[in-house]
DNA sequence: TCAATTTATAGCACTGAATGCCAAAATGGA
DNA sequence: TCCATTTTGGCATTCAGTGCTATAAATTGA
């Protein structure tokens, strides 16, 4: 992957040198996705998306490793923000608090993104390649979970409680996210929330109904 | 997908009308899972399969739809069983229990079957192509569990109750088979029974020492 | 034994994703 | 203008997966 450094969040802003990058992430995202939207993710081909950002197809392969990568946007950077609330938070605040808390604050949106985020979720939970990615990519995701929960308890991440923890974790967050996703309920960050609390309280079969 | 019908479980053994076949989805996968083992599930192409069995690349395709279905053997068989496990349980029995011993039970293997089974889930979880198709066929196992959760307690499979739980139930599930398969404790039920235990606490954290 | 029917296979052509390789274009600096 | 740098374009290649058609092998019935 060859991302263009030139404006590259580190280091003194590099005076250009070199022919300049004909487009950029952003845009060829923006295309793809106004493209999967009107005529759906399998029946637009790579040459499509090319075309329509002006880049030939092997241009496009330099911007994404893949067709799928596209409908993830920037995934990478919330895994940070996620990482760093867990490393920060108070060891006296219990662990599944500080779980929820810390995977609805990465998960706030302004109201100009939720558009666009409702349709990469719509996306990723319904077709089934990219269903099927998601899975590579959430598996990043449990990895930063499980961390925290062995850091907590003892033992390595690789175990029963760590893993088992981190997966479920992953499961109420999907819930969250594709249910908001279908409904139209603005408030994704409360259903993040409420996944979380029933999670925690061990899915007690009472306050599942109310 | 045209499977022979020729052995099916139902109906009287039908006499045996046209060409026979030259193989079977049993020796495909044996061949397959072979070659897996051996020399990597990216270094094996479906034509390697193909000459292993002794047949051609066009007709390997007439036994599983793809390369990646090979390694999830007779997984729908499992997912009927699980389905009816759930649905003629007592409704006495509290629902996390009712599942715990359901997911259990479909999952008790003969000793013979086991060294397979481990190689299946050593690949499913860790090449990337099959992490990512494991969410496809892991999304079926989900859907039979929300079926269940939204009978028990009203509502449709849709919503974000019956989502959460299934889709947490999903992830203790991996976590006991991902564990069991990398360590060589030969106790996967015990796995299962402990993971789904961890949940239906609310992941209490000194339980999880424990 | 021969023809009709049934079922499975082989082979070919084609699409589409992804990757490696190299030449050409564009840009700033000496 | 020449050079180093960076990006792009195009070509060839591999591999998964699919549709189509002809052919091979097997049973049934005459």
């Amino acid at each position: 992957m060859t991302r263009t450094a030139r404006h590259g969040p580190d280091g003194p802003p590099a005076v250009a040198r070199g022919r300049r990058p004909a487009t950029s992430r952003e845009d060829v995202a923006r295309a793809a996705l106004d493209l999967f939207n009107r005529q759906g993710y399998d029946e637009t081909t790579v040459d499509e998306i090319a075309a329509a950002v002006g880049v030939s197809r092997r241009t496009f392969f330099r911007y994404y490793d893949s067709k799928r990568e596209v409908v993830w946007g920037e995934f990478d950077a919330e895994l940070v923000r996620l990482e760093q609330k867990l490393a920060s938070a108070s060891t006296d605040e219990p662990m599944m608090d500080v779980l929820r808390r810390a995977v609805v604050a990465t998960n706030r949106f302004g109201a100009g993104e939720l558009d666009e985020l409702r349709i990469r979720m719509g996306l990723i939970s319904s077709v089934p390649t990219l269903v099927a990615h998601s899975a590579v990519r959430y598996a990043e995701w449990c990895d930063v979970v499980a961390g925290f929960v062995a850091e907590r308890i003892g033992g390595t991440p690789d175990d029963l409680g760590p893993q088992t923890v981190a997966r479920a974790a992953l499961g109420a967050a999907m819930a969250a996210f594709t249910c908001w996703a279908r409904y139209d309920t603005d408030d994704l960050t409360g259903e993040v929330d409420r996944a979380f609390r029933l999670l925690a309280t061990g899915f007690d079969e009472d306050r599942l109904r109310g």
